[in-house]
DNA sequence: AACCAGGCACTTA
DNA sequence: TAAGTGCATGGT
């Protein structure tokens, strides 16, 4: 039975880990559960909250998925009652913000498609984002199974009837054309796309996908030589696969956080890259999350 | 209907 | 080093 039941799991919210920002290929069902694809394979989960711990239904998971795969992708290693008291006690801002966000998880995603999500989300929107990557995994990444097919058939399943797509590999991507990724419609950005796919494959995708083990100024350099990466996305790349927690990215919505919440100037880069190391500490890039999270969900009231 | 989006590359001063 | 500009496309 693919079906791994998790209890009593503390500082863990859907909404907020998927909801966050950090990941793009997530879908909320109509039931409040979510499914999602990551390293080829397709995953729903369901959760219930009892005071504030949780209990999670992981569908579509055998024991060794959830070992080598999802354990360390929902960041179950780290103590985020911990991480969290630690902001928390920084500033006011920060704890409301923590408070709010309080069930955020940084996922650790592949570098590989988080390098592709990060490129393509320049100068767009979220929904747009994902519309993006949905159609390049269509149209050149593999067909690969349903959650469905893993939920018990008794129970009636929320999950939608549709195909699913791996990421495409940067090899496959690599030997496109311009003109065959016109459907994709990604804009400008399809130039930039096709050159990082050829960096990367030229070497087998090994020097990215080492950068786990290599410092932070290593792993900053060889993404800021990638063509349509910049400082935002190499940083993105770093703190969302890289498990480099002391990268700090910087956008329009952190710097509406750096204006109105602890106004700074928000075209000073280095004023607030000296501020977020100062005042967040090493885990910085968690804080960003939580600010980031914040800040958003509450525009979108308005 | 403008305005702008999880920015970057490229040019000019 | 700093400051300006074009960019493809679609959400709001």
């Amino acid at each position: 039975m693919k079906h791994i039941i998790l209890e009593g799991v503390r500082d863990f919210d859907l909404q907020h880990t998927f909801e966050c920002g950090q990941c793009f290929r997530w879908n909320r069902e109509t039931d409040g559960s979510y499914t999602g694809i990551a390293f080829g394979k397709t995953i729903h989960i369901r959760q219930q909250r009892t005071g504030d711990t949780a209990t999670l239904q992981l569908y579509n998971v055998s024991d060794d998925d959830y070992l080598q795969i999802w354990h360390d992708y929902f960041d179950f290693n780290r103590d985020y009652g911990k991480l969290k008291q630690d902001l928390a006690s920084q500033d006011t801002i920060l704890q409301d913000a923590v408070s709010f966000g309080h069930g955020i998880r940084i996922l650790n995603q592949d570098p590989w498609e988080t390098l592709v999500s990060f490129l393509l989300s320049q100068n767009s929107n979220i929904p747009r984002i994902k519309q993006c990557i949905e159609s390049l995994c269509s149209q050149f990444g593999e067909p690969i199974g349903s959650p469905k097919d893993s939920i018990n058939q008794n129970c009636e399943s929320s999950v939608q009837e549709k195909m699913y797509y791996s990421f495409p590999t940067a090899e496959r991507l690599a030997g496109l054309t311009l003109e065959e990724l016109d459907g994709c419609r990604l804009g400008y950005r399809a130039k930039y796309l096709l050159e990082t796919a050829r960096a990367v494959a030229a070497d087998g995708g090994k020097v990215l996908s080492g950068l786990r083990g290599a410092d932070y100024c290593t792993s900053m350099d060889y993404l800021l030589s990638l063509s349509g990466v910049g400082p935002k996305v190499a940083s993105c790349i770093m703190l969302f696969s890289l498990k480099k927690y002391n990268s700090f990215p910087v956008d329009v919505w952190v710097r509406k956080v750096m204006k109105q919440l602890y106004g700074l100037d928000p075209e000073d880069a280095s004023a607030i890259d000296d501020f977020s190391s100062r005042q967040f500490g090493p885990e910085r890039g968690l804080a960003q999350q939580y600010l980031f999270y914040y800040i958003r969900e509450r525009e979108r009231q308005c």
